[in-house]
DNA sequence: TTGTAGGCGTTATCAA
DNA sequence: TTGATAACGCCTACAA
């Protein structure tokens, strides 16, 4: 292993003192050195490869130009590409600034202090948390210590600074096309437990399209999803299983549908002949179920960059606060909710009493 | 922004020196100190709520318990869950040992020295590298200057780190599976273009099966997937076209089993009874295809916690090398290859001309 | 236009 | 059992 290079060897190889290295190598504004020189060091640098040591200027200026990233629930990375998706975009915007990412993926903080330390610990200079529960505790602390904290969703904190989409309007639009093809009894499956406050607003936006159409809200047709496939899966066998007679789903994601999906297929039911889909985020292989998955598209790469632009603002200062319907999002109609429902609706008599 | 804590104000407060405040907090073994100086020390650490500051400790450490993360083609993140459930892996081991991560999506750089300057930048003790092309000239680099890299896969360098599955044999695991239930033309169809090694190993497998079962293997079953659903998509129908007449695909991933599953559909070639599918790593969404999906199940968390763990220990100074084929795979069967295959091959008249 | 000197917060060596 | 003191590599007033 060599001696790495420092300022002091480019100095050196230059014949300049370490403070003209310095002055050349961080372009200062103010300072005017002739063009020989800094020719000279620049070349001396390139020549012995120099790469300032990052731990020295951290220490120096304070700043560590890296963003943190927490996952609250790193196991939900697994469940489909849309965080993995924001994270790429979040990346990006980072990149593109000159800041790098930490990954914390904390597994539900016993430790109250978890963002608080690292946030101390001076090796990042903000903080992106996303999809936290309202009301966490360690989030709560960070907030409170006016570190720059960004938030994807929200965390209901009053001081803090957040960015959502417009989870309640699309998910009133997904439902009011499903209305619009003549579905009444529409099923809804939260993505999450509704602590998690994007899966209340989807609910929400489900419950004001019902309605604006003077349509009642079931609620033996709600169910609470855990975002997994899977989880989709039992829910929708749950609500068929309560003789409550959908005829149309709106899952709170994609992954969730598909799970759906094949509960109705199980159950014998055709989509979209007997029963149509609908479903959210768009993830890639939405395109590619079978029949075609009716989709929100939530742009998760674009919210990503968009987030870690924000976190690198507020890190600058700027104002953030509580954004929480920035971003426009599609739907994009496929063929799982198929044309005019024929079935319109039912209900047999058993229905009345749900 | 309140004024950050030393342990010069640790120092104060407990009455005592700097130098006996870090002994105290280091828990140096040589190093003996009364309990109440200790006791003293760490209250006061603790009411003041003192967390060290990581750049001065890399600084005079020289080491910032850090691992960094490449991904040479961050877009892939977004083709499934696997390298995703990776991550979180290699995180939960960082986490384990007290290491953070830093990720790293490096857009195929550009810039040869990309990874070198990381590694000299002094912000990561290690470099975990997930899946890079044969031949990559900036990983060359880094592994040529010692600095301590995993690679998952293989760069093929000689002198490289690397683990990675026993994607041969699994593969051919798989098609001999396929093999076993009557199928003679078998289709492949690889994750990656060949330059990504672990590709071509699952090719090899692939024919190896066939060779050993004394079937031929003919080109025109074999297409070039991109990670994605709609590469497979995409695949599959270049195959059909061919009148080539598989009765059996062996695909190079899930993401890409579910696009072929798609475009046989849309054939009107029904799974499992006209044709037969493996897919390749057990993605969570691959039990919940219609039909669920038989797959080689490659256990991506663990292999990440693998993954990180080697990482560490090869910056610890442990010997990794060159370890090829860690990692038993196991086949996972579901209905989308079926029983016995009734149809034995070739192909009915309507076939002829897909 | 260039150089001197001091400090960022730790750890580590050695002396008391 | 403790405490000075010197690095670590860089930045930045300020002086020359």
């Amino acid at each position: 292993m060599m001696r790495r290079v420092t300022t002091h060897d480019i100095a050196r190889e230059a014949g300049v003192s370490r403070t003209t290295v310095s002055h050349i190598l961080n372009n200062h504004p103010g300072i005017m050195l002739s063009l020989k020189t800094r020719k000279r060091v620049l070349a001396a640098a390139r020549k012995l490869g120099y790469v300032p040591n990052s731990a020295a200027q951290m220490l120096v200026t304070g700043r560590s130009r890296t963003i943190g990233l927490i996952l609250p629930r790193p196991d939900l990375i697994s469940v489909d590409v849309f965080v993995p998706m924001m994270m790429v975009g979040i990346n990006e915007a980072c990149r593109a600034r000159g800041y790098r990412l930490l990954m914390e993926a904390i597994q539900d903080p016993a430790d109250a202090d978890a963002y608080l330390d690292l946030a101390k610990s001076k090796r990042i200079d903000g903080l992106i948390v996303i999809n936290p529960r309202k009301g966490d505790a360690a989030l709560r602390k960070v907030i409170e210590s006016k570190f720059p904290v960004l938030i994807f969703g929200s965390a209901g904190h009053p001081q803090e600074n957040s960015i959502a989409t417009q989870d309640g309007e699309a998910s009133c639009r997904a439902t009011t096309h499903l209305i619009s093809l003549g579905h009444e009894r529409i099923a809804h499956i939260s993505y999450a437990p509704l602590v998690y406050l994007p899966a209340r607003k989807r609910l929400e936006g489900y419950r004001a399209a019902l309605k604006r159409a003077n349509l009642p809200f079931h609620r033996k047709l709600f169910a609470e999803g855990d975002f997994s496939c899977e989880s989709g899966y039992r829910a929708m066998r749950q609500i068929l299983a309560l003789n409550c007679y959908p005829t149309a789903l709106f899952a709170g994601n994609d992954t969730l549908a598909m799970g759906a999906m094949k509960a109705l297929g199980e159950a014998g039911l055709s989509i979209p002949k007997d029963f149509a889909v609908v479903g959210y985020d768009d993830i890639p292989t939405a395109a590619f179920t079978c029949p075609p998955l009716t989709t929100i598209r939530s742009h998760a790469f674009e919210q990503g960059k968009l987030l870690g632009e924000a976190a690198i603002a507020l890190v600058d200062g700027q104002e953030i606060g509580s954004q929480q319907d920035v971003l426009p999002l599609e739907l994009i109609i496929r063929a799982s909710c198929g044309g005019k429902a024929t079935r319109k609706n039912p209900a047999p008599a058993s229905l009345t009493n749900l």
